[in-house]
DNA sequence: ACCGTACCGTACCGTTCGGTACGGTTTTTA
DNA sequence: TAAAAACCGTACCGAACGGTACGGTACGGT
C-alpha cells in the first residue's frame, strides 16, 4: 500500500507523453495544484474541497483522484509543489569578507521574513498544522522536509561559512540557527498564523531584517572583537 | 445576533443556581469543557464532534448548543477555559536586584517553554491556526487575546522593571519583546506545531531557557556595562 | 478509418457532522 | 409534595464531503 507520501510524484504514470517538471507533475497537474493552492489561500483548509477544486480548475474529480490518489496525496503534492517553487538563491558564491558575510545574512533574513509572512506561506503552514494528528507525520512532515530543513540547510552553509572566516564563533551550529531564526522571526509567524494582521502590516522588512542580523553578530561575535553597537 | 465570541461566559442564563467561576462557566460545564480539551488532545480538531463530545462527557447535546450556542462558541470557551487556568504568576514582589531580574527572565522562559510545549498548548494553537478564515477574525483572536496578550503583558512589566532598575536598556518594549520571544522559542514552536517530535524532547527546558535570557541581557546590556559572556 | 488513452462533466453513493426535537429522569424551587 | 426547570439519551434531519461510476469528447498513433 502506498502512502500519500510516497503517491507523490508519481502521477502520470499511464505512459502519457507529458513532461513532468522538477517535483514530477505535468503541466496540466501543476495547473490544477496552483488552482488548489489560491483556494487553499482565499478561503483556508475547508474551502479547498474536491469538487470545488474540480469545478474552479475545470477538471473532472476522477482526473484529481487518478493524479494524486487521495485528498492528503493531493495536499502533499500543493507543499511539495510550492516548495520546489521558493527557489533558494543558493549564493554559490560564498561570502569572502565580513561585510559580504552580513550582507548574506540580512538577505537571508528578508527572504525568510518574505517567504514565511506571504499568505501562501501562511494558508500552507496552517493547512499543514491542522493536518497533525497524534503520532502521525502527515502532511506536516512534507512541509518540514522539504520547506524549513532546505531553508536552515542554506543558512547553516552560510553560518559555517562566517566560522570559517572568522566573522562568527559558536559551537552548535544548530543552536545558532535556531537563535538566528529566532531573531528574525520571533513571535511575527505564529501571530499571523493565528490571524493577527496588525503584527505583519506595520513592519519593515528591511529594518527588521537588519536589526535582526545585528542583533546575531553581536552575540555570536569572536572573542576578540568589541561588541558591536546595531547601527 | 450573538456572535461565538460575544456567547462565550453567557451560558447557564436560564437562572440556575449554578455558580459560575472566572471564566463564567459553571462546574459542570467546566468538566464537559475539560473533557473535550482531552478530546482534542488526543485526536486533533477533527475528533471533537459534538455528538463524541457528549458520548465523552455523559451530556446531551441539547445541553451542549444551550450552553455554548454553536460549535464556535465551544471552541471559544476551551480556550477561555484553558487561558484562564494558565495563571500568570504574577510576580508581585518585582525584582530589586541585577541578581532577582535574571532570575525573574529564566522563570518566564521556562514558563513559556513549558507552556508553549505541552500538549494542551500545541492542541489548543493548532485548533485556533486552522480555525482562521481570511479576514474573520474567528478563535483565534480569543487565544490572542486571552492568552498570549496576556503572557507578553507580563513579560512587558518586567521588562519595564529592569529598565528602572537600570538592568537593561531599549527603547521599543514591543521591539525587546519580540527579542526575548524569539530568542527563548525560535523556531521550536512552529516545529512543535508541524508534527516534529524531535525537536522538542531533545531540549532542556532549564539550560535553554538560561542561554536565552543570559543572550537577551547581552543585547540590552545598558551602555556602561561590558559585554556579559553567557555562563 | 479505427483504436486506445486521457480527460471532462455530471450524477450518484455511503458516511459523517452540525444542529434540532422529544420522551423520560433528576434536581431545584416554592 | 408538587410544579418547574435542567438535564440525559436517543433518534432524527438536511447538508456537505470524499470517493466512485459512467457516458461523451478530443486527439495522437497505426
Amino acid at each position: 500500500m502506498l502512502t500519500a507520501a510516497d503517491r507523490v510524484g508519481q502521477g502520470d504514470a499511464g505512459g502519457g507523453n507529458a513532461v513532468a517538471d522538477d517535483a514530477g507533475f505535468s503541466a496540466r497537474q501543476n495547473e490544477v495544484i496552483e488552482v488548489a493552492l489560491r483556494l487553499l489561500v482565499e478561503g483556508g483548509d475547508k474551502a479547498l474541497t474536491t469538487s470545488a477544486l474540480a469545478r474552479a480548475a475545470n477538471c473532472s474529480k476522477e482526473s484529481l483522484y487518478k493524479w494524486f490518489g487521495d485528498r492528503d496525496g493531493l495536499l502533499a503534492a500543493i507543499v511539495t509543489h510550492q516548495a520546489s517553487r521558493v527557489r533558494i538563491i543558493d549564493t554559490a558564491a560564498l561570502p569572502k569578507t565580513r561585510e559580504q558575510f552580513g550582507a548574506a545574512l540580512r538577505l537571508f533574513a528578508e527572504d525568510l521574513l518574505t517567504v514565511l509572512l506571504s499568505d501562501t506561506s501562511l494558508a500552507l503552514n496552517r493547512m499543514c498544522v491542522a493536518a497533525v494528528r497524534g503520532e502521525a507525520p502527515g502532511v506536516g512532515a512534507v512541509l518540514l522536509e522539504r520547506g524549513k530543513r532546505r531553508i536552515e540547510e542554506r543558512a547553516r552553509r552560510l553560518l559555517e561559512a562566517g566560522k570559517a572566516g572568522g566573522y562568527v564563533r559558536f559551537e552548535d551550529a544548530r543552536a545558532a540557527y535556531r537563535t538566528l531564526y529566532g531573531l528574525i522571526i520571533g513571535d511575527l509567524h505564529i501571530n499571523a498564523l493565528l490571524g493577527d494582521q496588525a503584527a505583519v502590516s506595520s513592519l519593515s522588512i528591511g529594518g527588521h531584517a537588519r536589526e535582526a542580523v545585528a542583533q546575531f553578530l553581536t552575540l555570536y561575535a569572536p572573542a576578540g572583537a568589541g561588541p558591536k553597537i546595531q547601527s
